[in-house]
RNA sequence: GGCCCCUUCGUCUAGUGGUUUAGGACAUCGCCCUUUCACGGCGGCAACACGGGUUCGAAUCCCGUAGGGGUCACCA
């Protein structure tokens, strides 16, 4: 069975390389009838906290990546961590090692000079050292190489010789995130480990405790980061790194998750695949190695184009619960609803429409000039006699223009900005039809 | 600096040795449509980082160089 995990630690807000990465994670589980599952990497107390937690759970429900299991909070497996790490140090696998952080200091300003790995004097040190701290490390091979054939990454190879005995208990005694992610992993019998590139070196280092406890090699796939307009990993300083933040400016779930799987993932030519209504046969091998930009501009404008594409209903469904409709703007703004979405970006400019819409409208008032006021007496004269169809009153108002030898680029504006107070409206001929002769000469005649 | 990865228009990408005058999308520019704003349509600008090989033939394979990124914690 397929089993794959997002593995967030509540240290920040969920941010867009998360969000990808459990997307990812979730497709790929999707597209093997496996399981998607959830872990909390908690165990750093002093950055974590439930606030984010929340915001972590909440944003994957918005996001409708919800796991296929309960969340697994990584600060309640502690014993098992230590158990492991114990286990090791038992086998000779791994050792304890009382080097002070100021010791600790110098010696890695030593190894970086030199371009080696720290190695602890207390690595063969069998001698027992009673009454100090002591962390345990877990000692690397020396020699030969670690090999990982990532699914992304292809097949690369590390000379051990590199890897450093890495610090699996701290001195209090708590696991660090490499000995408990790897453990966790196993206890959850993940098959599958797709994360961040950032990873990508962890993963020669945490194989080690997996070969030593004869476990089974997860597949990896280390997908690569997303960057900022200016190239470099994506952090607070580009600006919303937040998916809540997103979400709130009005770009749409859907639009979010598309774009993010195309960034790096390409299906055909597609610009907007629709990912709730079709499964995807989503394939680790076609994920780009190469990190790529996140472009505003370009998810700004996906937005667009998906609002077009979308079934009105669905639109309709979204506005009614964000905004106060009642019947009256229910029935205008079903009618205007097609014209008005070419126009817009995000759902939430229904706003400013809502507003003339309404029968409540007050209008502004505008000082006309004599050309205008005739325009709008004209327009009256129409709109009180002509038969009530879009065809009937275009056709009458291209009488009443031929008659004044008059364009509609005469009419058009000003009865627009009378009649909804704003300079760009669908088609004016529709905007009357749909306001009714009653609510088009009331706001007609408070200019006169 | 060591190690690892990457490199096609400004950006996201298609392309897996000949079907390519390198295709699409966003952005940008121009034109058309036009009652506004848009949508839409048509078109322009614009890329295989560089240098060597291999081959009859290379964006595609190999090797260098350069550039970019990631990582080097008792953080995750």
């Amino acid at each position: 069975m397929i089993k794959t995990r997002f593995a967030p630690s509540p240290t920040g807000k969920l941010h867009i390389g998360g969000v990808r990465t459990a997307l990812f994670n979730y497709l790929f589980a999707k597209s093997n009838n496996g399981k998607f599952l959830l872990r909390i990497e908690d165990t750093d107390t002093k950055r974590s906290s439930n606030e984010n937690i929340n915001v972590i759970l909440k944003g994957l429900n918005l996001l409708k990546l919800i796991p296929s299991e309960k969340e697994i909070y990584q600060s309640n497996e502690t014993k098992k961590h230590v158990d492991i790490a114990y286990k090791l140090l038992k086998n000779g696998y791994a050792y304890k090692c009382y080097l002070s952080s100021e010791e600790l200091k110098e010696f890695r300003n030593e190894s970086r000079k030199k371009g080696e790995v720290i190695k602890s004097p207390y690595r063969d040190n069998l001698s027992n050292i009673k009454n100090k701290d002591f962390v345990i490390r877990l000692k690397m091979p020396l020699d030969g190489q670690t090999i990982i054939k990532d699914e992304v990454q292809g097949q690369v190879s590390v000379n051990n010789s590199i890897l450093d005995d890495m610090v699996l208990l701290r001195k209090d005694n708590s696991p660090t995130y490499m000995l408990a992610s790897v453990v966790d992993d196993f206890n959850m019998e993940i098959s599958h480990i797709i994360r961040g590139d950032d990873h990508f070196n962890n993963a020669f280092r945490q194989v080690q405790i997996i070969k030593y406890m004869n476990w089974p090699i997860p597949f990896y796939a280390h997908i690569p980061l997303i960057h900022g307009q200016d190239g470099a990993k994506l952090s607070k300083r580009h600006g919303a790194e937040n998916v809540m933040d997103y979400l709130k400016d009005g770009i749409e779930v859907e639009v979010l998750k598309n774009y993010l799987l195309r960034l790096g993932y390409s299906i055909n030519n597609d610009e907007i695949y629709d990912l709730e209504n079709n499964t995807l046969d989503f394939k680790l091998e076609k994920i780009n190695k190469s990190p790529s930009r996140f472009d505003i501009k370009k998810i700004t404008s996906l937005n667009a184009l998906y609002l077009r594409k979308q079934p009105l209903d669905t639109i309709l469904e979204k506005i009614k619960i964000e905004f106060n409709i009642n019947n009256d703007i229910l029935k205008r703004l079903e009618f205007l609803l097609p014209d008005l979405l070419q126009r817009y970006t995000f759902i939430k400019e229904v706003e400013n429409d809502l507003l003339w819409l309404s029968s409540d409208f007050k209008g502004h008032f505008f000082q006309l000039n004599q050309d205008n006021l005739n325009l709008v007496f004209g327009a009256l004269n129409i709109l009180k006699s002509s038969k009530w169809s879009l065809i009937e009153l275009k056709k009458n108002v291209d009488k009443f223009l031929a008659q004044s030898n008059l364009k509609m680029k005469d009419l058009g504006p000003v009865l627009r900005t009378v009649l909804t107070g704003k300079i760009n409206t669908p088609d004016i001929f529709k905007v009357i039809f749909i306001l009714g002769r009653n609510e088009c000469i009331k706001r007609l005649t408070k200019v006169v």
